[in-house]
DNA sequence: TTGCTCCTCACGTCACGTGAGGTGGC
DNA sequence: TTGCTCCTCACGTCACGTGAGGTGGC
């Protein structure tokens, strides 16, 4: 016989939708358990059981592990719950925070990849570039002859100053010298990250791109300083190198789109 | 024999922190693989993998699926990614939502507890309060006899306004007389909710505590009468219950902590 | 030889989800 | 009897973590 005050899984389920066979699993566990058992065996639960199991449910949403839940209700008290809780509020804020930089993260991919998409990778050409924040590298030294022990400091260093190492990476020369002279070996490597201390200034580039694996360059360099000549464009400040499309989104390695960008000034004509 | 350019598991897991286990299995489920396998079958990575693994380490520690991620590898190509990634931005966006939410739950329980804790249970005293955001429920009807109906009625309102049910619920009387001749029987529920319509406004009140189980408020409704009376207090609008500690922290149920609050005015002594 | 690293099973674990097979009340 | 709800196993799954037992290079 089913009691007026008493709810089925059925309704407890639909009333604090939580799924039936989380409910059986959490009374198996003893995390939270009906206040009866039927002589057949059924669960019946109470109306206030809909609040503790609802705080319960939130817990456990945000990762809070059912040992820990079941401890809290066996050592219960007003003391130890708000202990637990504080606690959690500090670990949820840590969980914020890595969620935004996740968030950073695959946004800054997006946008790379975006742009990408739209670009002619053909033409050279001048534009106006917002402002972008970036995090420098210390500066390489590639007489070890391995490419790769810079990129390893590199990654070493970022990691010092907690810069995930999952934000796009680029290439930075000093100016169009190094660029020119050494294409593939920049100066130092950047992060592509919204809370980077330095920055790519606003300003008018000269952008240009080419295909090719990690470093291979290919004949961009040479593109990018003809077409300054015949447009009468000075070069300003450092080369940026940037992959749009790398093996990420790519599958012939041969393939990846590489940006360059160098801010420019219209020469004086005479 | 080892390759210059190539890392084993151990350098690779210690360059990119991701456990060697972990890498085991990203390998034997296919989502990243080492680009070699020694003739011993050792695993070798290469220094570029480092980048591509971490993006997938991102995406793996925001819930996507490995068949998910697997699946955007075998698809590869700048459109598809975009919109995978896409998609997980706006999910990503969802998800710090909820825990936001879930923020506001806990910190909301802490405040209630902690608040518990500093009480003089058996006085009455008055007090400047601050605002307080809350939504009120629809008005109750308890002539079904089952006070429970009312009160799934409200949770049932709550649900509709998008209003999660874990968020702590309390009683409202639209005044004291309300209050007096029907305790435990409020006018309205009530959950507080940091983004609630409706306000317990900034004033001062009469505060007064009890124990008893959800619903018992014991003499409390008289005890605050009489403190008014001998204290030259005026009643202004509603009365709010509150369960300070609940079956959360409390395990009588007969200990429950329950704080009733009401806005007063000094009555001009004649 | 000792230490260290690597390997492959195989099994454990966590929090359920999913049938299969059977019961019980209107 | 039909439909619906409930139950208990038992097994599956997902993403690893954890040994056990063995190999291989300096």
């Amino acid at each position: 016989m089913k009691d007026q005050d008493m709810l089925t899984i059925k309704e407890f389920s639909k009333l604090t939708c939580i799924k039936q066979s989380k409910l059986r699993h959490y009374d198996e566990v003893k995390l939270f358990q009906p206040i009866k058992r039927g002589e057949n065996g059924y669960r019946y639960y109470s109306a206030p059981q809909t609040i503790a199991v609802n705080l319960i449910n939130v817990m456990h949403n945000v990762n809070i592990p059912i040992k820990k839940i079941s401890e809290m209700k066996k050592q219960k008290s007003p003391e130890s719950v708000l202990e637990l809780l504080h606690k959690q509020e500090l670990e949820l804020n840590r969980e914020l925070l890595n969620l935004h930089k996740a968030y950073a993260i695959l946004h800054t991919y997006c946008s790379l990849i975006r742009e990408g998409l739209l670009v002619d990778e053909k033409a050279i050409n001048s534009r106006r570039m917002a402002a972008m924040p970036i995090e420098l590298g210390p500066a390489n030294d590639f007489s070890s002859g391995y490419f790769y022990d810079s990129f390893f400091n590199f990654i070493g260093q970022m990691s010092d100053r907690r810069i995930d190492p999952a934000y796009p990476a680029g290439g930075f020369y000093e100016d169009i010298n190094a660029f020119r002279n050494a294409p593939g070996r920049p100066t130092r490597f950047f992060s592509v990250v919204p809370t980077g201390r330095d920055i790519r200034e606003a300003g008018v580039y000269l952008v240009g791109y080419t295909r090719g694996y990690y470093g291979h360059l290919g004949d961009l360099p040479q593109r990018i300083q003809t077409y300054a000549k015949q447009h009468g464009f000075a070069f300003i400040g450092p080369v940026y190198e940037m992959y749009l499309h790398d093996e990420i989104t790519v599958d012939d390695p041969e393939m990846y789109l590489i940006q360059a960008s160098v801010q420019v000034k219209k020469r004086k004509s005479r």
